[in-house]
DNA sequence: ACAAATATAGACAGGTCTGTCTATTTTGTC
DNA sequence: GACAAAATAGACAGACCTGTCTATATTTGT
Protein backbone atom coordinates (compact mmCIF):
# COMPACT_ATOMS: atom_id res chain seq x y z
CA UNK A 1 0.00 0.00 0.00
CA UNK A 2 1.54 3.44 -1.16
CA UNK A 3 0.29 5.13 1.93
CA UNK A 4 1.95 2.22 4.28
CA UNK A 5 5.35 2.42 2.38
CA UNK A 6 5.36 6.63 3.13
CA UNK A 7 4.59 6.04 6.60
CA UNK A 8 7.25 3.09 7.18
CA UNK A 9 9.81 4.13 5.21
CA UNK A 10 12.29 6.85 7.39
CA UNK A 11 13.26 8.28 4.38
CA UNK A 12 13.11 7.12 1.24
CA UNK A 13 17.02 6.70 -0.64
CA UNK A 14 16.38 9.84 -2.85
CA UNK A 15 15.85 12.15 0.33
CA UNK A 16 18.38 10.54 2.04
CA UNK A 17 20.76 11.34 -0.59
CA UNK A 18 19.96 14.99 -0.91
CA UNK A 19 20.41 15.17 2.89
CA UNK A 20 23.58 14.08 2.74
CA UNK A 21 24.56 15.93 0.12
CA UNK A 22 23.36 18.96 1.46
CA UNK A 23 25.00 18.75 4.67
CA UNK A 24 28.74 17.70 2.77
CA UNK A 25 27.56 21.18 0.49
CA UNK A 26 27.36 23.50 3.40
CA UNK A 27 30.56 22.01 5.17
CA UNK A 28 32.50 21.83 2.00
CA UNK A 29 31.56 23.99 -0.49
CA UNK A 30 29.59 22.79 -3.75
CA UNK A 31 32.73 22.28 -6.04
CA UNK A 32 34.85 20.92 -3.65
CA UNK A 33 32.23 17.84 -2.63
CA UNK A 34 32.64 14.94 -5.02
CA UNK A 35 29.70 13.04 -5.95
CA UNK A 36 31.40 10.08 -4.57
CA UNK A 37 32.28 11.74 -0.96
CA UNK A 38 28.60 12.20 -1.01
CA UNK A 39 27.99 8.35 -2.42
CA UNK A 40 30.14 7.00 0.25
CA UNK A 41 29.27 8.94 3.12
CA UNK A 42 25.31 8.19 1.97
CA UNK A 43 26.01 4.61 1.64
CA UNK A 44 24.20 5.07 -1.34
CA UNK A 45 25.31 3.56 -5.06
CA UNK A 46 26.12 5.79 -7.88
CA UNK A 47 23.39 4.51 -10.01
CA UNK A 48 21.20 5.64 -7.76
CA UNK A 49 22.26 8.64 -7.62
CA UNK A 50 21.80 9.05 -11.14
CA UNK A 51 18.80 7.26 -11.76
CA UNK A 52 16.95 10.39 -9.52
CA UNK A 53 18.86 13.04 -10.98
CA UNK A 54 20.49 13.78 -14.47
CA UNK A 55 23.60 15.56 -12.94
CA UNK A 56 25.66 17.11 -10.01
CA UNK A 57 23.75 20.14 -10.76
CA UNK A 58 20.51 18.72 -10.08
CA UNK A 59 21.61 17.02 -7.05
CA UNK A 60 22.69 20.70 -5.95
CA UNK A 61 19.75 22.09 -7.03
CA UNK A 62 17.00 19.54 -4.91
CA UNK A 63 19.52 20.15 -2.03
CA UNK A 64 18.98 24.03 -2.24
CA UNK A 65 15.10 23.45 -2.19
CA UNK A 66 15.51 21.47 0.82
CA UNK A 67 17.56 24.15 2.84
CA UNK A 68 15.13 26.70 1.84
CA UNK A 69 12.00 24.84 2.88
CA UNK A 70 14.18 24.11 5.88
CA UNK A 71 15.16 27.01 6.38
CA UNK A 72 12.27 29.52 5.98
CA UNK A 73 9.85 26.49 8.54
CA UNK A 74 12.71 26.80 10.68
CA UNK A 75 12.70 30.97 10.30
CA UNK A 76 9.23 31.35 10.99
CA UNK A 77 8.67 28.62 13.67
CA UNK A 78 11.66 30.65 15.85
CA UNK A 79 10.26 34.03 15.17
CA UNK A 80 6.49 32.58 16.56
CA UNK A 81 8.03 30.80 19.29
CA UNK A 82 9.64 34.51 20.34
CA UNK A 83 6.86 36.88 20.21
CA UNK A 84 3.31 36.97 19.03
CA UNK A 85 3.10 40.82 18.04
CA UNK A 86 3.91 41.94 14.76
CA UNK A 87 6.48 44.08 16.13
CA UNK A 88 7.98 41.51 18.42
CA UNK A 89 8.70 38.74 15.78
CA UNK A 90 10.25 41.90 13.33
CA UNK A 91 12.62 41.98 16.51
CA UNK A 92 12.64 38.08 17.07
CA UNK A 93 13.70 37.97 13.47
CA UNK A 94 17.29 39.44 15.16
CA UNK A 95 17.02 36.76 18.16
CA UNK A 96 16.38 33.52 15.73
CA UNK A 97 19.21 34.99 13.69
CA UNK A 98 21.49 35.26 16.48
CA UNK A 99 20.66 31.62 17.37
CA UNK A 100 21.65 30.58 14.26
CA UNK A 101 24.48 32.31 13.79
CA UNK A 102 25.80 31.16 16.91
CA UNK A 103 25.09 27.23 16.43
CA UNK A 104 28.54 25.35 16.90
CA UNK A 105 28.26 24.11 13.08
CA UNK A 106 27.28 27.65 11.33
CA UNK A 107 28.75 27.66 8.09
CA UNK A 108 26.97 30.49 6.62
CA UNK A 109 24.39 30.78 4.00
CA UNK A 110 24.01 27.97 1.39
CA UNK A 111 22.51 30.82 -0.99
CA UNK A 112 25.10 33.27 -0.60
CA UNK A 113 27.54 30.54 -1.05
CA UNK A 114 25.97 28.91 -3.85
CA UNK A 115 25.70 32.09 -5.40
CA UNK A 116 29.39 32.85 -5.06
CA UNK A 117 30.28 29.53 -6.58
CA UNK A 118 27.80 30.04 -9.39
CA UNK A 119 28.06 33.26 -10.04
CA UNK A 120 26.60 33.86 -13.06
CA UNK A 121 22.81 35.24 -12.72
CA UNK A 122 21.32 33.50 -15.73
CA UNK A 123 22.56 29.98 -14.00
CA UNK A 124 19.50 27.92 -12.35
CA UNK A 125 21.53 27.20 -8.99
CA UNK A 126 22.08 31.23 -8.75
CA UNK A 127 18.46 31.69 -9.41
CA UNK A 128 17.37 29.29 -6.96
CA UNK A 129 19.34 31.70 -4.45
CA UNK A 130 17.82 34.63 -5.67
CA UNK A 131 14.34 32.96 -4.54
CA UNK A 132 14.91 32.31 -1.65
CA UNK A 133 16.01 34.88 -0.25
CA UNK A 134 12.81 36.43 -2.24
CA UNK A 135 11.00 34.39 0.12
CA UNK A 136 12.94 35.42 2.99
CA UNK A 137 12.27 39.06 2.34
CA UNK A 138 8.50 38.58 1.72
CA UNK A 139 8.01 36.86 4.73
CA UNK A 140 9.87 40.29 6.82
CA UNK A 141 7.40 42.01 4.66
CA UNK A 142 4.65 40.54 5.88
CA UNK A 143 5.15 41.00 9.18
CA UNK A 144 5.75 44.62 8.43
CA UNK A 145 2.88 44.89 6.93
CA UNK A 146 0.53 43.15 9.76
CA UNK A 147 2.23 45.76 12.10
CA UNK A 148 1.30 48.58 10.27
CA UNK A 149 4.28 49.85 9.00
CA UNK A 150 3.14 52.47 6.42
CA UNK A 151 6.55 51.64 4.50
CA UNK A 152 6.49 47.95 4.96
CA UNK A 153 8.64 47.20 1.54
CA UNK A 154 11.22 49.67 2.90
CA UNK A 155 11.48 48.35 6.13
CA UNK A 156 11.41 45.04 5.31
CA UNK A 157 14.37 45.63 2.39
CA UNK A 158 16.45 47.48 5.48
CA UNK A 159 15.79 44.65 8.01
CA UNK A 160 16.77 42.33 5.32
CA UNK A 161 19.79 43.86 4.35
CA UNK A 162 20.98 43.88 7.95
CA UNK A 163 20.27 40.30 8.36
CA UNK A 164 22.52 39.58 5.08
CA UNK A 165 24.97 41.77 6.96
CA UNK A 166 25.02 39.75 10.45
CA UNK A 167 25.36 36.90 7.87
CA UNK A 168 28.11 37.71 6.64
CA UNK A 169 29.67 39.58 8.97
CA UNK A 170 29.32 36.33 11.07
CA UNK A 171 30.66 34.08 8.63
CA UNK A 172 33.15 35.51 6.91
CA UNK A 173 34.66 37.55 9.79
CA UNK A 174 33.54 35.31 12.56
CA UNK A 175 32.06 38.02 14.36
CA UNK A 176 29.31 35.91 16.50
CA UNK A 177 27.63 38.88 18.02
CA UNK A 178 26.64 40.79 14.31
CA UNK A 179 22.93 39.46 15.05
CA UNK A 180 22.85 41.40 18.20
CA UNK A 181 24.54 44.62 16.73
CA UNK A 182 22.04 44.33 13.57
CA UNK A 183 19.15 44.17 16.16
CA UNK A 184 20.04 47.40 17.82
CA UNK A 185 20.02 49.11 14.39
CA UNK A 186 17.11 47.14 13.94
CA UNK A 187 15.24 48.05 17.19
CA UNK A 188 15.82 52.11 16.31
CA UNK A 189 14.53 51.45 12.53
CA UNK A 190 11.15 49.86 13.68
CA UNK A 191 10.93 52.16 16.19
CA UNK A 192 10.75 54.82 13.78
CA UNK A 193 8.72 53.55 11.33
CA UNK A 194 6.02 52.31 13.70
CA UNK A 195 6.01 54.74 16.25
CA UNK A 196 7.06 58.03 14.09
CA UNK A 197 5.53 56.65 11.16
CA UNK A 198 8.11 58.52 9.16
CA UNK A 199 9.68 56.53 6.15
CA UNK A 200 13.57 55.03 7.01
CA UNK A 201 16.09 57.55 5.74
CA UNK A 202 14.88 61.67 5.55
CA UNK B 1 69.39 49.89 -13.07
CA UNK B 2 66.70 48.17 -11.01
CA UNK B 3 64.73 51.62 -10.39
CA UNK B 4 65.29 52.18 -14.73
CA UNK B 5 63.27 47.99 -14.52
CA UNK B 6 60.88 49.71 -12.64
CA UNK B 7 59.93 52.49 -14.54
CA UNK B 8 60.28 50.90 -18.07
CA UNK B 9 58.22 47.41 -17.19
CA UNK B 10 54.33 47.84 -17.60
CA UNK B 11 54.02 44.81 -15.48
CA UNK B 12 56.30 42.05 -13.91
CA UNK B 13 55.43 38.52 -15.21
CA UNK B 14 54.58 37.88 -11.84
CA UNK B 15 52.31 41.13 -11.45
CA UNK B 16 50.45 40.09 -14.66
CA UNK B 17 49.99 36.53 -13.77
CA UNK B 18 48.14 37.73 -10.28
CA UNK B 19 46.05 40.11 -11.90
CA UNK B 20 45.05 37.77 -14.70
CA UNK B 21 44.11 34.92 -12.20
CA UNK B 22 42.04 38.04 -10.03
CA UNK B 23 39.69 38.81 -12.90
CA UNK B 24 39.02 35.38 -13.42
CA UNK B 25 38.58 34.02 -9.98
CA UNK B 26 36.36 36.83 -9.67
CA UNK B 27 34.40 35.82 -12.96
CA UNK B 28 34.49 32.36 -12.50
CA UNK B 29 35.10 31.47 -8.60
CA UNK B 30 38.43 30.10 -7.80
CA UNK B 31 37.55 25.88 -7.27
CA UNK B 32 36.05 26.54 -11.23
CA UNK B 33 39.21 28.72 -12.32
CA UNK B 34 42.04 26.34 -13.25
CA UNK B 35 45.37 26.99 -13.63
CA UNK B 36 45.30 26.29 -17.39
CA UNK B 37 43.07 28.86 -18.19
CA UNK B 38 44.78 31.50 -16.15
CA UNK B 39 48.21 30.68 -17.87
CA UNK B 40 46.57 30.64 -21.12
CA UNK B 41 44.90 34.19 -20.27
CA UNK B 42 47.52 35.41 -19.08
CA UNK B 43 50.02 33.91 -21.81
CA UNK B 44 52.56 32.60 -19.31
CA UNK B 45 54.44 29.02 -19.09
CA UNK B 46 53.55 27.05 -16.15
CA UNK B 47 56.73 26.94 -14.89
CA UNK B 48 56.66 30.62 -14.52
CA UNK B 49 53.61 30.43 -12.59
CA UNK B 50 54.87 27.55 -10.09
CA UNK B 51 58.76 29.26 -9.81
CA UNK B 52 56.61 32.27 -8.55
CA UNK B 53 54.45 30.56 -6.09
CA UNK B 54 54.77 27.13 -4.74
CA UNK B 55 50.98 26.49 -5.39
CA UNK B 56 47.35 27.71 -6.59
CA UNK B 57 46.69 28.65 -3.15
CA UNK B 58 49.67 30.69 -2.72
CA UNK B 59 48.51 32.11 -5.84
CA UNK B 60 44.84 33.00 -4.72
CA UNK B 61 46.18 34.55 -1.64
CA UNK B 62 48.71 36.56 -4.26
CA UNK B 63 45.21 37.53 -5.70
CA UNK B 64 43.12 38.33 -3.04
CA UNK B 65 46.29 40.95 -1.53
CA UNK B 66 46.08 42.77 -4.58
CA UNK B 67 42.62 42.82 -4.64
CA UNK B 68 42.63 43.91 -1.42
CA UNK B 69 44.98 46.74 -2.48
CA UNK B 70 43.38 47.69 -5.22
CA UNK B 71 39.73 47.74 -3.09
CA UNK B 72 40.48 49.86 -0.11
CA UNK B 73 42.39 52.34 -2.21
CA UNK B 74 39.46 52.63 -4.68
CA UNK B 75 37.17 53.15 -1.81
CA UNK B 76 39.13 55.78 0.31
CA UNK B 77 39.70 57.69 -3.03
CA UNK B 78 35.88 57.56 -3.66
CA UNK B 79 34.72 58.32 -0.48
CA UNK B 80 37.51 61.23 -0.65
CA UNK B 81 36.39 62.41 -3.57
CA UNK B 82 32.12 62.55 -2.70
CA UNK B 83 32.62 64.95 0.44
CA UNK B 84 35.08 66.42 2.55
CA UNK B 85 33.69 66.40 5.80
CA UNK B 86 33.80 63.68 8.17
CA UNK B 87 30.15 63.07 8.28
CA UNK B 88 29.71 63.58 4.40
CA UNK B 89 32.29 60.59 4.19
CA UNK B 90 30.06 58.19 6.21
CA UNK B 91 27.18 58.84 3.90
CA UNK B 92 29.89 59.12 0.81
CA UNK B 93 30.80 54.86 1.49
CA UNK B 94 27.31 54.13 0.56
CA UNK B 95 27.41 56.60 -2.74
CA UNK B 96 30.92 54.84 -3.58
CA UNK B 97 28.97 51.11 -2.68
CA UNK B 98 26.65 52.26 -5.11
CA UNK B 99 29.00 52.92 -7.84
CA UNK B 100 30.61 49.35 -7.61
CA UNK B 101 27.46 48.08 -7.14
CA UNK B 102 26.02 49.25 -10.31
CA UNK B 103 29.16 48.32 -12.82
CA UNK B 104 28.43 46.07 -15.38
CA UNK B 105 31.22 43.96 -14.30
CA UNK B 106 30.35 43.56 -10.87
CA UNK B 107 30.77 40.33 -9.79
CA UNK B 108 29.91 40.47 -5.56
CA UNK B 109 32.76 40.54 -3.52
CA UNK B 110 36.11 38.52 -3.59
CA UNK B 111 36.17 38.30 0.06
CA UNK B 112 33.08 36.85 0.55
CA UNK B 113 32.96 34.70 -2.29
CA UNK B 114 36.22 33.21 -1.21
CA UNK B 115 35.46 32.67 2.23
CA UNK B 116 32.43 30.51 0.23
CA UNK B 117 34.30 28.41 -0.89
CA UNK B 118 37.22 28.27 1.59
CA UNK B 119 34.46 27.97 4.43
CA UNK B 120 37.03 26.75 7.22
CA UNK B 121 37.72 29.71 9.49
CA UNK B 122 41.75 28.41 9.97
CA UNK B 123 42.40 27.98 5.91
CA UNK B 124 44.72 31.01 5.04
CA UNK B 125 42.51 32.12 2.21
CA UNK B 126 39.29 32.49 4.63
CA UNK B 127 41.38 34.35 7.17
CA UNK B 128 42.98 36.58 4.39
CA UNK B 129 39.33 37.69 3.82
CA UNK B 130 38.50 38.18 7.29
CA UNK B 131 41.51 40.64 7.39
CA UNK B 132 40.65 42.66 4.50
CA UNK B 133 37.08 42.92 6.15
CA UNK B 134 38.90 44.17 8.97
CA UNK B 135 40.53 46.82 7.19
CA UNK B 136 37.82 47.63 5.50
CA UNK B 137 35.80 47.85 8.88
CA UNK B 138 38.51 50.47 10.46
CA UNK B 139 38.46 52.65 7.82
CA UNK B 140 35.12 53.14 8.60
CA UNK B 141 35.76 53.66 12.13
CA UNK B 142 38.15 55.93 11.41
CA UNK B 143 35.77 58.42 9.64
CA UNK B 144 33.38 57.52 12.26
CA UNK B 145 35.36 58.98 14.87
CA UNK B 146 37.02 61.82 13.58
CA UNK B 147 33.31 62.82 13.05
CA UNK B 148 33.47 62.90 16.40
CA UNK B 149 30.58 59.43 17.09
CA UNK B 150 31.22 59.06 20.64
CA UNK B 151 29.76 55.45 19.93
CA UNK B 152 32.56 55.18 16.72
CA UNK B 153 32.61 51.50 16.96
CA UNK B 154 29.19 50.84 17.47
CA UNK B 155 28.10 52.87 14.51
CA UNK B 156 31.36 51.63 12.11
CA UNK B 157 29.86 48.24 13.07
CA UNK B 158 26.50 48.83 11.78
CA UNK B 159 27.54 50.58 8.89
CA UNK B 160 29.76 48.32 7.96
CA UNK B 161 26.59 46.03 8.05
CA UNK B 162 24.56 47.51 6.16
CA UNK B 163 27.67 47.74 3.28
CA UNK B 164 27.73 44.06 3.81
CA UNK B 165 24.28 43.32 3.53
CA UNK B 166 23.62 45.71 0.41
CA UNK B 167 26.68 43.62 -1.57
CA UNK B 168 24.93 40.45 -0.62
CA UNK B 169 21.72 41.59 -1.49
CA UNK B 170 23.05 43.31 -4.92
CA UNK B 171 25.44 39.88 -5.77
CA UNK B 172 22.73 37.18 -5.01
CA UNK B 173 19.16 38.91 -5.78
CA UNK B 174 20.33 41.40 -8.08
CA UNK B 175 19.04 44.29 -5.99
CA UNK B 176 21.03 47.22 -7.90
CA UNK B 177 19.42 49.43 -5.96
CA UNK B 178 20.48 47.80 -2.21
CA UNK B 179 23.25 50.45 -1.82
CA UNK B 180 20.66 53.24 -2.16
CA UNK B 181 18.79 51.74 0.21
CA UNK B 182 21.58 51.22 3.02
CA UNK B 183 22.19 54.65 2.91
CA UNK B 184 18.67 55.38 3.77
CA UNK B 185 18.83 53.59 6.99
CA UNK B 186 22.64 55.23 7.09
CA UNK B 187 21.36 58.17 6.83
CA UNK B 188 18.95 57.96 9.85
CA UNK B 189 21.76 55.52 12.20
CA UNK B 190 24.29 58.15 11.34
CA UNK B 191 22.01 61.08 12.32
CA UNK B 192 21.17 59.51 15.49
CA UNK B 193 24.87 59.17 16.47
CA UNK B 194 26.38 62.28 15.64
CA UNK B 195 22.94 64.62 16.39
CA UNK B 196 21.52 63.53 18.93
CA UNK B 197 24.65 61.68 20.56
CA UNK B 198 22.60 58.75 21.60
CA UNK B 199 24.45 54.88 21.12
CA UNK B 200 22.45 53.16 18.07
CA UNK B 201 19.41 51.40 19.62
CA UNK B 202 18.22 51.81 23.30
C1' DA C 1 79.10 40.38 -26.17
C1' DC C 2 79.00 37.03 -22.60
C1' DA C 3 77.09 34.74 -18.68
C1' DA C 4 73.39 34.02 -15.57
C1' DA C 5 68.87 34.27 -14.69
C1' DT C 6 64.36 33.74 -16.36
C1' DA C 7 60.69 32.24 -19.48
C1' DT C 8 59.23 29.10 -22.95
C1' DA C 9 56.46 24.84 -24.88
C1' DG C 10 55.02 20.69 -24.02
C1' DA C 11 55.14 16.11 -22.27
C1' DC C 12 54.09 13.71 -18.23
C1' DA C 13 52.53 11.58 -13.71
C1' DG C 14 49.10 10.82 -10.59
C1' DG C 15 45.01 12.12 -8.91
C1' DT C 16 40.09 13.52 -9.12
C1' DC C 17 36.04 14.57 -11.37
C1' DT C 18 31.37 13.44 -13.66
C1' DG C 19 28.73 10.29 -15.85
C1' DT C 20 27.85 5.50 -18.16
C1' DC C 21 27.50 0.68 -18.29
C1' DT C 22 26.98 -4.12 -16.76
C1' DA C 23 26.04 -7.90 -14.14
C1' DT C 24 24.29 -9.19 -9.64
C1' DT C 25 21.48 -8.82 -5.61
C1' DT C 26 18.00 -6.93 -2.86
C1' DT C 27 13.46 -5.24 -2.23
C1' DG C 28 8.49 -4.77 -2.58
C1' DT C 29 3.95 -6.39 -4.59
C1' DC C 30 0.75 -9.59 -5.76
C1' DG D 1 7.02 -17.95 -3.82
C1' DA D 2 7.21 -15.54 -8.29
C1' DC D 3 7.91 -11.41 -10.87
C1' DA D 4 9.15 -6.70 -11.57
C1' DA D 5 11.30 -2.73 -9.95
C1' DA D 6 15.04 -0.72 -7.66
C1' DA D 7 19.60 -0.71 -5.60
C1' DT D 8 24.07 -2.72 -5.48
C1' DA D 9 29.36 -2.94 -6.48
C1' DG D 10 32.62 -1.89 -9.36
C1' DA D 11 34.84 -1.27 -13.72
C1' DC D 12 35.32 2.13 -17.10
C1' DA D 13 35.77 6.29 -20.28
C1' DG D 14 37.10 10.74 -20.98
C1' DA D 15 37.92 14.95 -19.25
C1' DC D 16 40.16 17.97 -16.18
C1' DC D 17 43.03 19.01 -12.26
C1' DT D 18 47.60 20.35 -9.93
C1' DG D 19 52.23 20.07 -9.96
C1' DT D 20 56.92 18.34 -11.98
C1' DC D 21 60.33 17.84 -15.32
C1' DT D 22 63.17 18.68 -19.41
C1' DA D 23 65.22 20.81 -23.06
C1' DT D 24 65.21 25.10 -25.62
C1' DA D 25 64.89 30.00 -26.11
C1' DT D 26 64.86 34.62 -24.55
C1' DT D 27 65.95 38.38 -21.45
C1' DT D 28 68.84 40.65 -18.49
C1' DG D 29 73.03 42.65 -15.94
C1' DT D 30 77.57 43.69 -16.40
Amino acid sequence: MLIHEAEAMALSRRDHLVETALGLFMRDGFHATGIDAILAEAGVAKMTLYNHFKSKDELILAALRLRDEQFLEWLVSAVEARADKPRGRLLALFGALDEWINRPDFSGCAFINASAEYGRPDDPIHQAAAEHKRQVRDYIRRIAESAGAADADSLADILNLLMEGAIVSAYVGGKRDAAKLARRAATHLIKRSLDEARPIGN
